[in-house]
DNA sequence: GCTTGACTTGGAGTTAACTCTAACTGCTAT
DNA sequence: ATAGCAGTTAGAGTTAACTCCAAGTCAAGC
């Protein structure tokens, strides 16, 4: 697969796709003779779960380790479940807060609707 | 209040309250005769609202807008409400990718701890 | 009256994560 | 063989949201 495909199949920029790879977040990509990059199956998989992980809001850098260690080979198999398991514990904490949020939302929105009705109360903020 | 005690209870640093201020997130703050700000309990309560919508991914923009709204009375409390309304409807996108992403996660970490059991094998990524 | 420490301002600097640019290469179709 | 297009690179530019800095002010305690 070419960038452009790649870049269609998995919604994602050609530059961000080549700027992932230049940062270490994909192992690196075969080339044509012409070395023009040729994506794999594999490579795809793996662009999918990094773009899963950045929209979750996982970092950069902790991408980054995580592949950096894989390339160390088996005897990090540990640590990078260890590392993933940490981050798994920060978007639980994220998840609450966020389902916190939405409460509070509907709440304000509950609020408002009322304003809306009686037809002549303001809000504080 | 002192922008240093509205700081430690919201866990806001001082030049984020005053960045706040300058951009449009907080209503005009009081003054003492010396210039220097004095939070009231009001003001207090908004920048929890703001904190909590921050950290729920609204941006600045949009609270910037909202507050805007605000300024201009009672005749915006539909359009106030339909903005709150819309923030809502991404919040709830992305809880549920969260939650995908959290399931996902949870398998990944379940094929490491299988890998690390069986002491053999290595994973694609 | 002088020092100290918390506050003030405008504006510059930082960071993460892209995103764009310029200059170049190399297939493909006319 | 030449036009045009998709790809390549290094490196510069952008954006959002802070965060820091320098220079100054003010109230309180010695």
């Amino acid at each position: 697969m070419t960038i452009s495909e790649i870049s269609k199949k998995c919604n994602i920029s050609p530059d961000t796709l080549r700027y992932y790879e230049k940062v270490g977040l994909l192992s690196y990509v075969n080339r044509t003779s012409g070395g023009i990059r040729n994506y794999t199956e594999q490579d795809c998989a793996q662009v999918e779960f990094v773009k899963c992980m950045r929209s979750a809001g996982l970092s950069i850098e902790v991408l980054k380790k995580y592949f950096d260690l894989f390339k160390r080979g088996k005897r990090t198999l540990k640590t990078r479940r260890d590392l993933l398991a940490k981050e798994r514990e920060n978007l639980q904490m994220r998840f609450k807060e966020l389902q916190e949020t939405l409460k509070r939302l509907d709440y304000k929105i509950s609020v408002y609707d009322k304003a809306l009705k009686s037809k002549s109360k303001e809000l504080k903020f």
